[in-house]
DNA sequence: CTGTTAGCGCGTTCAC
DNA sequence: GTGAACGCGCTAACAG
C-alpha cells in the first residue's frame, strides 16, 4: 500500500503538494497538480483515512441515537442521513437505545471524547441538563422543537398537526375521539397531548384516559388496541394513530372483527409510509427522508445553532 | 482532554507503562498498575481513538452490505451484528446498495484500502470473481453457503428448507404451489428455485411460469400478488413467500376481496416475524439475530475460514 | 506557489 | 519490570 511520501517521490513534489492536491486546496500549479494525479492513479493510492482522522482530529463518524432501528419510521430517517452523509464521506455509528437513558448517556460520552464528531438524537429520553453537559463537546441535534434551547433542531410541530388533525376528524363528525401513541413522556408526546386536551376544552369535550393507548410503536401492537376497543362500553368513534404501521394493524384486526372502517371507527395515520397508501388509510404526511437530510447537515455545522420547522400534509384516504 | 502523556506524568511512569495497562498486557507491577488507573480516573482520560486505529493499522469498522436497510429481515440482521460488534467495540458501516453492483463494490473496495476491517455481504450481487480478488485485503463474509469458496459463511440451506415447505403443502392436499420472491439471481433464491422445480418434477407437476412471483419484499408488494392472482384463470391453490411481510399484504388483500385462506389460498411465510405472529401466518422460522451474531464472529476470525449452517423451524399456524 | 518540519496520540521494539 | 525513542501517514504552520 502506497503511502503520500510514495506518490511524493514519485512525482517529484513534496507531501505537502499531495496533500494539496489530495484536499483540493488552492496554490498548486497545473503541472504538478497533474503529475500528482497521475502518480495516484498509477499506484492506485488511498489515504490512509486513519492517519487523516488522527492529524484532523476529527472522526468523520456521526451518531445516530433511535430507540430501535426495525421501524419504518426510523429506519427511513436513518436512511435521509446516511444518503447525505455518504456525500461527505461521514459514516455513522447507530445506537440503538430500546429507550433505555444510560444507552443515549453512551453515545453523548462518545461525543465527549471525541469518538464520534457529532451525535443526531433521533427520539431524546434523557433531560435538558444532561444535554447541556455535553453541548461543549461537538453538536447535538435533535428531532424534536427545540427552540430556545442550546442545540439545533429539525421538527415538526406537533401540536399544530394533531389539532389540525382533530379538528379534520371533528368535521366530518367525530365528537368521541381518542389516540394511540409510543410512549408518553417524550417531548413530541407531550406536545399532542397538549394539542388533544386543549382540542377537548374548545370543544367542550370531557378526557376519558382510556382514549388514550400507550405503547402503540408496531403493526403487532395494533391487536391490543382493537381488543381493549371491542370491551369499552363507549368506545371512541374515531383514533388518531401517531404511527401508519399500528394504524395498519388496527385497520386488520377490525376486517378480522367486521368492525366497519370508518362507519364504526375512523382511523388516521401518521407519516405516510407504503403501507399508509396499500392499505388507503388517511394520514399525516411526514417527509422523512428530508428530515434526515436536514439533520445531517446540521450537524456538520458546529458553529451555528439552527430550528428546521418541516410542514406536514393532510392526505386523504379512505379510512376517515 | 488528557492524553497518554498527561496519565504518565500523573501516575509518575512512562508512556510505555500506561499503554500496558491500557491494554492489559503483563509485566507490570500491582503498584504501577493501580497508580495509572488511579491517574486514569482521575483525569476521566480516554484513549484517543484515532491515535490507536492509526498505531494498530485498524479501523475497528466492520461493513455490512444490505440492499436497504428498512426490510426486518436486514434489520434483525443487522441488529444481531451490531449487538455482538457493540461488545467488542466495533462499529458498524452500512452500506446500503439497492442492489446496485457498485455499490458493493464500492464496499469491497473500501476492505481493499483498509477503510474497515472486514466486511459481511448479506446479500451479494457480484460475481465470485470479484469476491475473489478481495479475500486477500480482510474477511468477507457471506449470509448464502459458501462452501468451496474462499470466504466464511453463515447460512441457512434454503434448497431443504423450500423443499420442506413445498412438501409441508403438498401433504395438505395442495398440488398446485406458486412461489413470491425478491430478485431471480442471487444464490438464495436460486437454491429455492432448483427446490421448487425437483419438487414439481418429483410430483409429475407441469411449471407454470407464471406461478412465480418476482419483486417481492415489503407489505405492499403483496397487493400486486393477489391482483394477478384473481386475473388468473387456474391459480395455484398455495402460495411460499419468502418474507412474512409480503405474506402479510397478501393475507390482507385476500381479506379485503373475501378471498378465504387458506380455503381459497393457503399461504407460508417464511422468517416468523412479529406480523406473522400476530396474523396467524404459518411460517418457517429464521433466526436472525442468531446468524448475526455468527456472522460478526466469522467477521472478527482472519485466519479461519467457516461454514455455519443454521436450521429453520416450521411453526404451523392459520393461513395453510 | 512550494517544501521543511513539527506535531496528532498511541503502540512497540529494544536496551537496561 | 521499565522507559526512551521511533514510527504509523497525514495535516498545517511556517519559511522561503
Amino acid at each position: 500500500m502506497a503511502n503520500i511520501k510514495d506518490i511524493a517521490k514519485m512525482a517529484g513534489v513534496s507531501v505537502t503538494t499531495v496533500s494539496r492536491v489530495l484536499n483540493n486546496q488552492p496554490y498548486v500549479s497545473a503541472e504538478k497538480k497533474d503529475a500528482v494525479r497521475r502518480a495516484i492513479e498509477n499506484s492506485n493510492y488511498q489515504p490512509n483515512i486513519n492517519a487523516v482522522h488522527l492529524s484532523r482530529g476529527k472522526t468523520f463518524l456521526i451518531g445516530v441515537v433511535v430507540p430501535f432501528s426495525n421501524h419504518p419510521y426510523f429506519g427511513l430517517l436513518i436512511e435521509g442521513i446516511a444518503n447525505e452523509a455518504l456525500k461527505n464521506n461521514y459514516k455513522l455509528v447507530l445506537f440503538q437505545t430500546n429507550y433505555e437513558e444510560s444507552r443515549e448517556i453512551e453515545a453523548l460520552t462518545m461525543l465527549k471524547y471525541k469518538q464520534i464528531d457529532a451525535l443526531i438524537i433521533c427520539s431524546r429520553i434523557c433531560e435538558w441538563d444532561i444535554i447541556n453537559d455535553h453541548v461543549s463537546y461537538g453538536p447535538i441535534i435533535l428531532c424534536e422543537d427545540a427552540r430556545g434551547r442550546k442545540v439545533s433542531s429539525t421538527f415538526i410541530d406537533h401540536y399544530k398537526s394533531f389539532s389540525k388533525a382533530l379538528e379534520y376528524l371533528y368535521q366530518r363528525g367525530h365528537k368521541k375521539i381518542g389516540y394511540c401513541i409510543g410512549r408518553r413522556t417524550g417531548a413530541n408526546s407531550q406536545q399532542r397531548e397538549t394539542a388533544y386536551k386543549d382540542f377537548l376544552m374548545k370543544f367542550n369535550e370531557r378526557l376519558e384516559e382510556n382514549f388514550i393507548f400507550l405503547e402503540c410503536f408496531n403493526f403487532e401492537d395494533g391487536e391490543r388496541v382493537v381488543e381493549r376497543l371491542i370491551n369499552m362500553s363507549n368506545p371512541p368513534s374515531a383514533l388518531l394513530v401517531s404511527s401508519d404501521q399500528v394504524a395498519a394493524g388496527i385497520l386488520t384486526c377490525c376486517k378480522e372483527l367486521n368492525i366497519l372502517v370508518p362507519d364504526e371507527l375512523a382511523l388516521m395515520g401518521f407519516d405516510n409510509q407504503p403501507i399508509a397508501k396499500i392499505m388507503n388509510i388517511t394520514t399525516l404526511e411526514v417527509p422523512l427522508i428530508e428530515i434526515g437530510r436536514r439533520l445531517y447537515i446540521q450537524a456538520m455545522d458546529n458553529t451555528t445553532i439552527s430550528h428546521d420547522e418541516i410542514q406536514v400534509k393532510l392526505i386523504e384516504r379512505l379510512t376517515v
